[in-house]
DNA sequence: TTAAAAAATAATGTATACTTTAAAATATTT
DNA sequence: AAATATTTTAAAGTATACATTATTTTTTAA
């Protein structure tokens, strides 16, 4: 369960433990947050623990001392939201990015292809990394990071249930981005998390 | 130095006494923020004041124990968040705001020509917040609500220089709202913010 | 006199005891 | 038995002492 830490001040080891029993299950939407519960559990004492928590309030998983469970709306705002800023971050991939970084989104199509679960996981975090990062702004990034953690839980959907074509819209993505037209980029990138969001409320319909 | 409180989770007074005192220029940037002092000269303990600290730093006023001073990169970044998303915003408030809404946006224009400095300080910023809210997208809005605070420190100096045109663009938004007219809208928003943009990189070249 | 090392100081991180507030359980009244 | 009040318990908030780390100052050697 790697994940980017964000960029920006370093964290107590408990952050990315209780962060990691969030997105692994083992603590499930609903369940109560208390910290010396977690403080006897992880064996810290409450003052990291407390940090811990308030940083995982912060990215939204955590609301209310209980473990989020997002709603069919956020899942819409969260989206689009995403759309907008990874619909312009595309743009400026497509205009910007090198030759390396081109070769390594090609590596990530090609690992979602072939890969484990676990390495077409942190491909896929990768493909849409390396174009934020493409943005070279650090307060848009900044912020897609931040709802990392609530986008992984979808993506674990996404990628577990094998949604179709995902790796063809990665592949058209790189190519517009290859051919340096941003234009397409955008909208292909925002099509994509279209398909996305839709796949994701199907799954969360079916299962309520 | 009114100001909304995050939607999310209480927090303790002295956060607002901490973050005021950056707003008004009496910490200033670069300024060593140290949890004890603060801790003595308002009179709580150590424990609050890190908390609030902790929240300064992730709304991005206090950087490395620092009172951030945001360079021209750091600008840019911000006002092309901005642009993107209370551009989207703007849209979603020409299709649904209400009547009531309407007016109050126009109160705030008129009170940008005639109110005092904080008055016009205060419409200045009610009026974006009732365009973002127009989204009603909570992950929206919460991300330009954690802009805020640094936002303040420029609208301050582009009211305070009586940056030319203003008001008359926050009347055009308003009009184009009320024509329903959402391609519009969008463009003079995002027409709007690239000015300020322009009006405080200016000031901050100007400055060095 | 400068550079490096050592010591001293300051600041943050951590643990924990205590206080206040919120939630749950029990008792009391109708 | 249901609704309200009271007590009890649990959890979060707060203060503070101690530990660790970072910074600054002083000393020493080249």
């Amino acid at each position: 369960m790697l994940r980017n830490q964000g960029s920006h001040s370093s964290h107590h080891p408990s952050y990315e433990m209780i962060r990691d029993k969030i997105l692994n299950g083992e603590l499930e939407g609903g369940t109560k947050i208390v910290e010396e519960k977690l403080a006897s559990e992880l064996g810290f004492s409450r003052t990291p623990i407390r940090d811990s928590i308030r940083r995982l309030e912060y990215e939204g998983l955590i609301v209310r001392k209980k473990v989020v469970s997002p709603t069919e709306k956020d899942l819409r705002n969260l989206f689009e939201v995403r759309m907008l800023l990874e619909g312009s971050a595309s743009k400026a991939a497509a205009t910007f990015l090198s030759d390396n970084e081109l070769e390594e989104l090609k590596e990530c199509v090609d690992i979602g292809r072939n890969g484990s679960f676990e390495e077409i996981m942190s491909a896929n975090e990768r493909f849409h990394a390396i174009i934020v990062n493409a943005s070279n702004n650090d307060v848009m990034i900044n912020i897609i990071d931040r709802m990392q953690s609530i986008i992984y839980l979808f993506r674990h959907t996404v990628v577990f249930y094998n949604r179709p074509f995902l790796i063809e819209e990665h592949e058209d993505i790189y190519n517009a981005i290859k051919e340096r037209n941003a234009e397409k980029a955008e909208a292909l990138m925002q099509e994509h998390l279209q398909k996305d969001l839709e796949f994701c409320l199907h799954l969360l319909q079916r299962r309520q």
